[in-house]
DNA sequence: GTGATCAAGTTACACGTGTAACTTGGTGTG
DNA sequence: CACACCAAGTTACACGTGTAACTTGATCAC
């Protein structure tokens, strides 16, 4: 039989026995206060509050929610999500090499979609490579929905966020993991599309940039996009390996300087790199476009100021940005992706001068 | 007297009436579990796990680690926030206007640095400009700490933060808040630095660069640093006010042909402000650093590739990373600010090509 | 032999919330 | 009048954790 600890009466000091480390300061309100100068429960506040199918008179509402307005009272997070299970979280890994031209807009306009579909934006630093000890620490806030880039979600961490309870995975682009609702992002939709552009205009030489770091296997995929798209019309692609400093590109603009070498047209998937490019053609004495033409991607604000201002191709970001946040509630709410997702990811060319 | 609500027995069903929404998948493993796998009790697993002077004898501690091992077992942040009254989440409200250069580079080192002292950092896009809307925001999720950036922090924003139980309240410059430990870091010591650089190099006649948009009392505190310091020489500054485009600087740059409206030297507070400018200026034919000087800030990767290469005034990020997680970890315990705060924030110079 | 001391665990409570199940008083219906 | 029904509230529980206070043997000093 159960043994009850309490034996004696309550020891009529002012002691709290159980309560954590004395805050300093008054403490925030509790939908508990509000209750109290609401003259009813707590749980009509809740009811109030959180606009349940519960029946309550007009009068006692206006009270609750004058009381609430007047103690500022906000929801303690960290209760609900401990009651719900979840929280109301989006999580979004982010490490310093974005793997979406225009990622820090993307992030903006997501966060503005997220709020009005009552989901908070967080981004975190993810600061593993493997993938798997990041997802032990995601999973440690239970977050709502973790919105995992391209080529970041492993199986292994997909499935350790699975277990954790977190509803929607999302990742953009391949490669698909089972049981992870995949935006379909084609990554390198942007380099087939600027190439595409290159060889209409008359290219017969191509050439691509292909950054060096971490999460090489984005450049390279592009790449081969390329190449790819290249071949249809027997055009050859030269794939150039660099870094956005002046010794990676130097060279190989020299070797331009010779005719026989020099593409006519180069891709590359940043307009940073497309910028450095044009400095280091110009030093070497070559026009662009006409000697060389150059597309970049993500609509970076120094490409349309700088002159030749930069031709680009890139995607429409807030509209991403809605249908991706759409996507991510109607998950939570067990239903489908949003079917006007593969519209809105069609990349788009801005053509100016370089290309 | 009070009355207890349970009148008969439990229904014998297996119904689990008070329950949330059932999740779909296995559910995270809790204490609980790790307690029943290591045939102790859950508190017991506590105080292993998080390293409490309670003694607990080797062998048990062992079994604990050891099933909270092969569980996988990960905290549910939520329920220890709960308890606490505080998470251990440092939040940074974050806009696409960094108020200091280089701020992503200070993020990702400032990550890693909490990392060490058990503080997570989570970025949020602060989706209002009043600060009082945002900082209820912040609220809710009842953060260890908020640390706010330059300019951010009003007086009601910061009571507010307070007022929720926010321990450390970090506001990055000045104005100076009551009540919110600050970092003494002045956003203008940058612009100081590279005018007494400008001037030592022989300059008689400034500009500078002063970017419009929100948060625009920073550039004009910094323009203001210039004016200052140019003073003491009987150096005119021209302010120039800008955006980042071309349309923008080219009208100046066009003035500025006439040797008679043209200064000698130009500091801007951001480095691709100095590449759009150096573009500009090339292009009406003027040389640099020759015929216009030009200084910029934050020693971004293309300033350093492009030519001529940019002498840029900046930060050691990854040394104010380290003292401020530092800071924050000592407010939280009851300390005062890393005294080596002042020291870490002195800014340098690189001095490359451009002036 | 009798307390006192102590290591090693366990029990019980509190944090703030959402909601299923219950209570209560009022109104209509046969 | 007896009964069902309903609007309007309230009560009680569960979520997972950290920790103060308690229990239980064992050891030790006198």
């Amino acid at each position: 039989m159960p043994v009850d600890g309490r034996r004696g009466e309550k020891p009529p000091g002012p002691t709290v026995p159980h309560a954590p480390a004395e805050a300093p300061g008054p403490a925030r309100p509790t939908s508990n206060d509000v209750a109290r100068r609401a003259g009813v429960s707590r749980a009509t506040v809740s009811h109030v509050l959180n606009g349940t199918d519960h029946p309550v008179s007009e009068g006692t509402r206006q009270r609750v929610l004058a009381a609430a307005r007047e103690l500022q009272y906000a929801p303690n997070a960290s209760a609900r999500a401990l009651r719900a299970g979840r929280s109301n979280i989006v999580l979004v890994p982010m490490s310093r090499f974005p793997a979406v031209p225009g990622e820090d807009r993307f992030l903006e306009n997501l966060d503005r979609e997220l709020a009005t579909r009552d989901l908070v934006l967080l981004m975190h630093g993810d600061r593993t490579t493997s993938g798997v000890q990041g997802a032990q620490a995601w999973a440690e806030l239970r977050p709502a929905a973790v919105y995992v880039n391209v080529s970041r979600g492993t199986p292994t961490a997909v499935e350790l966020l699975r277990r954790a309870g977190v509803q929607a995975v999302l990742l953009t682009g391949a490669p698909r993991v089972a049981y992870a609702p995949t935006v379909p992002l084609d990554p390198a939709a942007v380099a087939r599309l600027a190439t595409r552009h290159l060889l209409a205009r008359g290219a017969r030489r191509l050439a691509c940039l292909v950054p060096t770091g971490p999460l090489a296997e984005l450049p390279t995929q592009r790449y081969e996009a390329v190449v790819e798209v290249a071949a249809a019309d027997n055009v050859p692609v030269e794939r150039v390996d660099c870094e956005l400093s002046s010794d990676s590109i130097a060279p190989v603009v020299d070797r331009w300087r010779d005719p026989a070498h020099r593409p006519d047209a180069v891709y590359t998937n940043s307009d940073p790199f497309a910028i450095l490019l044009i400095d280091k053609l110009r030093e070497a004495g070559l026009r662009v476009p006409q000697d060389v033409a150059v597309v970049g991607s993500g609509d970076h604000p120094l490409g349309a100021a700088l002159r030749p201002a930069i031709t680009t191709a890139t995607f429409d970001v807030p509209a991403i940005a809605r249908v991706v946040a759409s996507s991510i509630r109607r998950l939570l709410d067990g239903m489908d992706l949003d079917p006007g997702l593969e519209a809105a990811l069609r990349p788009h060319l801005i053509v100016r001068e370089s290309g």
